[in-house]
DNA sequence: AAAGATACATAAGATTCCAATGCATTAGAC
DNA sequence: GTCTAATGCATTGGAATCTTATGTATCTTT
């Protein structure tokens, strides 16, 4: 199954802020990489989503980058500041607040039936 | 705590056929107040994104309407149709289960380990 | 009789994601 | 050794979806 894609809305964010928290630091390419592993190819983060989200949260000041190079090829790493941080503490409990919420509204008997 | 409105963004159509299964028949000021009292105010649908949802979901043959009067006051019931029956379902599913991923996801300590 | 709740609806705008495209480097296949 | 696929960054046009604001009208409560 792959999710169709407006699901991931709204949730993209707190995904790679998740991500930076567990990592330390990663690149763009490798979160759309991890992220597909992780799910097992349910959640495909395209390209033209993520680099948006990550320059947003550059802007918002919740990540600082810094670039490097494998040999020539450019790799930006991101890591999450001291703002990005509790951030992510907030929006993730949101978003585990929220699934509670689904889950009762829809009903879901999860894992035990 | 009222979630920001991105988290909403694509589960609106899913918990209107999930209300319309559980309820038969429902109208459009009926939902907005069903979920937010299911919900203890925390969901809050508004109507200029609920009565275009509906209008999309009757346009894709998933409901069919019956337009009432309550005295004068015009009340337009809404009742999933066969196929928006299934496709509830299908919905329902997917949302559990991109719940669960979520919730892996969102469980993730460290990258490798 | 005024105000708030009920009940429908639309429109302009913002946000956010997707699909497509572009450029460049590196590794692997043949 | 050359060609393809994978890696790695990024932008753009468009679609979808929600928000805010507005509009109309009825019913209930004070």
């Amino acid at each position: 199954m792959i999710y169709s894609s407006e699901l991931i809305k709204g949730t993209l964010k707190t995904i790679v802020l998740k991500l930076l928290e567990d990592n330390n630091r990663m690149y763009g390419y490798e979160i759309t990489q991890r992220v597909k592993e992780l799910t097992k190819d349910r959640i495909q983060i395209t390209e033209g989503a993520l680099y948006p989200t990550l320059h947003v949260l550059e802007q918002d000041g919740l990540v600082t980058t810094e670039l490097e190079y494998n040999g020539k090829r450019a790799r930006k790493y991101y890591s999450l500041s001291a703002e990005g941080k509790s951030m992510t503490k907030e929006k993730v409990n949101e978003l585990a607040d929220f699934m509670e919420t689904m889950k009762f509204l829809l009903d879901i008997k999860t894992g035990i039936a």
